[in-house]
DNA sequence: AATATCGTCAACCGCGGGTCC
DNA sequence: AGGACCCGCGGTTGACGATAT
């Protein structure tokens, strides 16, 4: 059975032989693929359109890089996923010569398992963890299963927002004075209409509020402001990040504080409601540790937190 | 060595959106 | 307005090679 486009033809399925591409190959780049439609009887193919669309954009355009994914490349995918989701076309346009299918494969067959191994949600990229944080009846921000991603937010990130067109950062949400829920950056992008936490119209006032942080940060935070989104970006090697903690690193994490200790404001938004004190958060994380708004910190990025604001 | 299981990836399928008539 | 057609997308399938038993 074949697609209506060619359903009057007798066509073939299943793998390409060499000739079929030679075929292809000749009859596109002589003459261009014009309509799909018409190219396997242009081009002497027992094929539908359709599949000779597919064979050229994943297989023969000559501008495609073939190989196995770099370690950028893959941070790519996983930083523009954050914020994505499942668009793999979009996410293909980030890497070039790479394509939609060739991405969607490597995510399925490769990354997932790693960030599965790591504990963390593939399609949130939160953490699948037991470990909430608790707090107590001073707090105005409820952290309970705090994302990750709100203000997770790696250098490539910052560039999938400033040049993807079709991405575009949500409106400043009013101030509220109830407990906030951040939601997820894939589903701000995936419901634009979603509560659009704004990280831009808030300011947080941590006061006197410490924390105790351990390892394992999958990426570097920054903040939404506005119309413009700004990092504090972190280098860490890929394959560190990817790999599943051990035991031993476990017994050798170092615990590492970090000190809030004055009123912090995030620039150009309006009043954050949320307050954070020390005693209103559970402390026991194994893989990592929730900051106050959903901060992921490792040791490294520790100074990251005194910014200046 | 034979068989089972797993992982990868090319290809297919169905759907939605756009355009044309 | 609505049907036909085309394109592009994401999810899924299945072939095949690698690895495990």
């Amino acid at each position: 059975m074949g697609h209506h486009c060619c359903s009057k033809q007798k066509v073939k399925r299943g793998l390409w032989s060499p000739e079929e591409d030679e075929k292809l190959i000749t009859q596109v780049t002589t003459h261009g693929h014009g309509c799909w439609s018409s190219v396997p009887r242009l081009a002497g193919l027992q094929r539908c359109g359709k599949s000779c669309r597919l064979r050229w954009i994943n297989y023969l355009r000559p501008d495609l890089k073939r190989g196995s994914f770099s370690a950028e490349e893959e941070q790519i995918i996983i930083d523009v996923h954050r914020i994505l989701g499942n668009r793999w076309a979009q996410i293909a346009k980030h890497l070039p010569g790479r394509t939609d299918n060739e991405v969607k494969n490597f995510w399925n067959s490769c990354i997932k398992k790693k960030m599965m191994a790591q504990g963390l949600d593939p399609r949130t990229h939160n953490l699948i963890s037991s470990h909430y944080i608790t707090t107590s009846n001073n707090t105005a921000c409820n952290l309970h299963q705090q994302p990750t991603s709100v203000l997770s937010v790696s250098s490539h990130e910052m560039r999938v927002a400033s040049m993807d067109p079709f991405i575009t950062l949500p409106p400043p949400a009013p101030p509220s004075h109830e407990f906030m829920t951040l939601p997820p950056i894939y589903e701000e992008y995936q419901n634009p209409n979603l509560a659009s936490m704004d990280l831009a119209s808030t300011r947080s006032s941590m006061e006197n509020s410490r924390a105790i942080s351990s390892s394992m940060n999958p990426s570097g935070f920054g903040f939404l402001d506005g119309n413009c989104m700004f990092v504090e970006p972190f280098e860490h090697p890929i394959q560190e990040e990817m790999q599943p903690p051990q035991q031993d690193q476990y017994q050798q994490q170092k615990v590492c504080e970090v000190e809030f200790d004055k009123t912090t404001e995030l620039k150009g938004g309006q009043d954050m409601d949320v307050s954070f004190n020390t005693s209103n958060f559970d402390l026991e994380f194994v893989d990592s540790t929730l900051m106050p708004c959903g901060m992921y910190c490792n040791e490294s990025s520790m100074d990251q937190l005194s910014w200046d604001c």
